[in-house]
DNA sequence: GAGTGGTCTAGACCACGGT
DNA sequence: CCGTGGTCTAGACCACTCC
């Protein structure tokens, strides 16, 4: 039952390249023939060919042709699922192996108002109260990376440190409090602090690799501001740009 | 002298919303609105809007506007321009206030042959031939990043030491070899090799960011390998995602 | 119910690549 | 030249939010 021409047009060409119908270096069929073959217009088609352009499987060329691109192997990819609903959504994450041998511990649960140092580092305003929270990422049972988050409390409501345990997400969901809208994210190498030392079993290793992350809700407020520390050699993200 | 109109109105509105002429959490006038003001279809508005919200400075809401995210600061920024044209771009990038403080050094420049140890980390087909370089990257004398680069020799034809040490992309483009049509790359952080200690000014860190990248020519042929790997507490990249 | 963005159609003309 | 993808128009209907 087809609620989105277009997502269904993806998924089936998303298909057909990787069973090989169309393989590396050749080209799809053209948009017209696609059209007539999907029976939709070819404005339809070519939101579904770039999607498949964003994810980066194709890539269009004028007067020559939608491109099928050669795969890349990667094995480690763990934070390709860092999206949106955070840490906790790695065991939930289909094609992840590593489900059940994830694992989170609450280190520190507090409310703090913002002042000007807050301010500079979570870009939320001088005087908001916000919920600090610290959270252990384990795996198989070696702490792998904390999570720094500020959220701001006028959004949250009262929340306590159980809520905080499971998926703050889910908290936000079953309460219908809002809808996550966007992510901005910078990715950096950084010294390890006294606290990661503390915290993390960073054996030898004395950096660690941050994740700084801003998420907005629906109305476009700013509300977390989470900072994840890892260690090296564990994780990894991708990216794909097409120009 | 417009050519592309949705090119145009997104230049116009980025511009009204860093001017505040929108202000953030407030939502842009709608789209029909917006379209008579460029008299342009509904479409043209929307997909400038896209871009926009790709961008990260809008999100759009079913039944309630566009709404203009807040800000973020942030000063580190450097990797955000290490698209596509790798590292030398930097130098030319208008926004970058450091400019004729890098430098590049070519340490290695010679011919390999793919054997299935490459071709596992390349992803180029055993028996290849391809030019294997090694650029330092400095900044202020510093050695801040170490560029290992794999391109195939049969798109780029007989380059020689030279060639390197300026933009290779730059060569490309003046012999006309082919147009640049995608990349996919993988951040992680890793342990110090040998190699790395030799050759970085890492002081006391044993470990470094990097950035593996794999570079597609516009008849999705893979054409370059390269791994950037650079010192903690200089670089940073940022991303944006929507949902 | 009025107004918003989301999806889709059925056309048109253009710029580019390959013959 | 023909076929490709890129841009754009002028409509339509739907789902959602807010009052």
């Amino acid at each position: 039952m087809p609620k989105k021409l277009y997502s269904d047009i993806y998924d089936t060409l998303k298909q057909e390249i990787n069973k090989q119908v169309y393989q590396p270096r050749n080209t799809l069929p053209g948009e017209e023939e696609l059209a007539s073959r999907f029976d939709v217009t070819r404005n339809t088609v070519r939101r579904a060919l770039k999607e498949l352009q964003s994810d980066g499987l194709v890539y269009a060329v004028k007067g020559r042709g939608v491109v099928v691109l050669e795969p890349i192997r990667d094995d480690r990819v763990i934070f390709q699922a860092e999206n949106k609903e955070g840490f906790e959504a790695l065991r939930n994450f289909p094609q992840n192996k590593f489900i059940q041998r994830l694992a989170t511990d609450v280190l520190t649960f507090e409310e703090v108002e913002i002042d000007e140092e807050l301010e500079k580092l979570t870009s939320f305003n001088s005087g908001d109260i916000a919920y600090y929270i610290e959270r252990l990422r384990l795996f198989d049972g070696k702490a792998l990376a904390v999570d720094n988050s500020y959220f701001r409390k006028n959004l949250l409501g009262d929340m306590n440190r159980e809520d905080a345990e499971n998926s703050i997400y889910e908290y936000i969901r079953e309460n219908s409090l809002f809808k996550i809208a966007a992510e901005r994210s910078t990715t950096t190498v950084e010294s390890a602090t006294k606290r990661d030392l503390q915290v993390l079993d960073v054996g030898d290793m004395n950096c660690v690799g941050a994740l700084t992350k801003f998420v907005y809700t629906d109305t476009g407020r700013l509300f977390e501001h989470t900072q994840t520390r890892y260690v090296p050699n564990h994780f990894s993200m991708v990216d794909f740009k097409s120009f």
